[in-house]
DNA sequence: TTGTACGCGTTATCAA
DNA sequence: TTGATAACGCGTACAA
């Protein structure tokens, strides 16, 4: 077939119509090069003329830089990766860039296809929030061939790239206390924790509370980070942890979680709990779903933290206090941090952990037993 | 500098490896033409021992195919564009395409920047949601390029181009319908209804009424086309409109439309308000939380129907009726649609309208005076 | 079945 | 300052 695609208007009739060598009127319209006032007039009204437009593969494969860069979210349709990407373009256009998306659903076979895809590609650079906090070979395998990446949210243990993540446990802390300074005793808390880290709830805790606490929490995936602070937040407030209340939701599912926490609730005349704490948006959504269907009341019957600043979280039950994330300013410094590699910035690697702050609003009160002070059944 | 950026291993290295030819390596490992088994494998195992990734761009170069589709999204931070790009990526994927994503903001020189940017990194084609129904010079000379586009909620008029859209206008008149049926005469509708398009409200109404209706109403932007549908349903009813009760938000903000929601409810003793309808998930986030702001409830206070799916109208005030958008199938019908024609398609243009469906929740009730029976004060 | 040689559109390297 | 020419990495005639 041979489909002529179109008839291309390149540098090379460009050049012929202005009476020119191509190089020269490569060197006018690249923009590189020296030129004549009257031949730089002559070539680009030609061009005008053609219409014509480099061709940035041709480009891209002598200069070895195609000014694109890869991502790898988790779910673009998610409101967190939503947002962040949303930064990364902002960043990449501005600086005339393109960014190519692509999904790992968190899964790492995915991932590491996605990361091939883009490499071959030829990307300028990745930006990734990697599957898995460990071995990573691929991404490996893209900064040893000299192409920067820069992680967002989770960081591969070891890896020789920036990172641009929050401190998940500070926030989480600071929750859990507001919510035990309320009285609460029995918070669940209701979270990703996915298993396949290889990591045993209870093992984790009994290691933590014998100080073995991982070498960098920063190197924990953020769920198990939130985990943390909600550990050291029982613990500075002197009220044993029940590690029932732990939810392994094991996935960044609406529905799993709001599963989770249906059972959760319905119990909770034996289980006593009395407040709950999301480990992000996902989780808040199912979450509040679940407590919608019981017909439940904010903060009358429950009270409620979140992670994540959805748009609800403003106007339901008055407000629901939340952890609000950065993340816009995730993805522009994520992009900012890449583009500088690919400029050539060789300086040491940045590992910035951006402080989340907390929106309070009004969906915390007292536990109700604490209030009414005899209707306790327990 | 020119900085050697990876030992490059490259088709020449392999072949040079395997002692063949390039050409026959490139027959190997690109899958195309003969190639007799042990040289086959002599090949592979050099590639496998190098580690050999094809170079797209160099593939791109001569074959005139990047396996890449370009994007241009009106804001990828919304939930309706996010969502519609899960969808366009998913199908991306599963082809080996890869999707450059770029945001438009709804601004006609960032989008013809965008297509501008997308064609000169030789993408296979364009999916697009217009901002403009008109001209759309930058389209029309992709598509007379040989780069096939497809528009996705909106069309531009008369391109050459696929599109997938939504009946905005049955939809909207269904909803109005349920809030008429249900007793209110004074329904507020919320909309975008950007004046840039030349329309003026009160003439659009006139013409309308005088049955002078836009050749195609699929030509219109998605809130017009619901403003059809808000004006079909009250004449249906027999009830007359008050263009009063049209806000015209301007934009895609939140903010705006919260306080055009703020300033008709704060007045609805005078201007008679009693239910509302939202154009948009903007729109009825932005209603929201005005609505909350004020402490109305819902229904009680004001009948409310939305469009599109947020999270939150499933737990708010017992749930929000509102239009279900099929989003991710219009992302992945977009690009099914795009891929068959980069694959050589040239059958007719699809112009595919997806049916929304009514989500019905309890977010309807009669209006007060209706229930009261004897406070009406007007 | 394999190898040679050329071309894709551009930038880079020289010599003029 | 300009122009001829060689890359970049790969696909594809065509010849062997």
């Amino acid at each position: 077939m041979a489909i002529k695609r179109t008839d291309s208007v390149t540098i090379t009739r460009v050049a012929a119509l202005a009476g020119v060598s191509t190089a020269t009127a490569g060197r006018v319209l690249g923009g590189y090069g020296y030129s004549s006032e009257d031949i730089r007039d002559r070539v680009q009204e030609a061009a005008r003329e053609l219409g014509y437009r480099p061709n940035r593969l041709a480009r891209g494969l002598i200069t070895g830089r195609t000014q694109t860069i890869g991502v790898v979210a988790g779910d673009i349709s998610s409101d967190f990766y939503a947002t962040a990407m949303r930064g990364i373009a902002d960043v990449a256009r501005r600086e005339g860039f393109g960014a190519i998306l692509t999904n790992s659903d968190e899964k790492l076979d995915l991932e590491r296809e996605a990361v091939q895809l883009l490499r071959e590609k030829q990307v300028d650079g990745l930006i990734v929030s990697p599957c898995d906090r460990g071995e990573s070979l691929h991404l490996r395998e893209a900064v040893a061939a000299g192409c920067p990446v820069v992680q967002v949210d989770r960081v591969a243990a070891g890896l020789a790239a920036d990172s641009v993540t929050v401190d998940n446990r500070s926030a989480a802390r600071e929750c859990v206390q507001k919510l035990l300074a309320a009285g609460h005793h029995r918070i669940a808390f209701i979270a990703e924790l996915q298993s396949s880290h290889g990591h045993d709830l209870a093992r984790f805790a009994a290691d933590w509370a014998e100080n073995r606490q991982p070498a960098s929490p920063q190197e924990l995936d953020p769920s198990w980070q939130r985990l943390l602070g909600y550990l050291e937040a029982h613990r500075d407030a002197g009220v044993p942890v029940d590690l029932g209340l732990v939810r392994r939701v094991g996935a960044y599912s609406v529905e799993a979680a709001k599963d989770h926490v249906l059972e959760l609730l319905v119990r909770r005349q034996h289980n006593g709990v009395t407040a709950l704490f999301t480990s992000d948006g996902v989780m808040s959504t199912g979450a509040m779903r679940a407590i919608s269907a019981l017909g439940l009341s904010i903060p009358g019957d429950l009270s409620l933290v979140c992670f994540d600043d959805l748009d609800w979280m403003g106007f339901v039950s008055g407000g629901i206090t939340t952890v609000v994330q950065p993340v816009h300013r995730m993805g522009t410094m994520a992009a900012e941090f890449l583009l500088a590699r690919i400029a050539g910035d060789t300086s040491d690697f940045r590992h910035v952990v951006l402080p989340a702050q907390l929106a309070e609003r009004a969906s915390i009160a007292p536990p109700a037993d604490a209030r009414g002070g005899a209707t306790d059944s327990r």
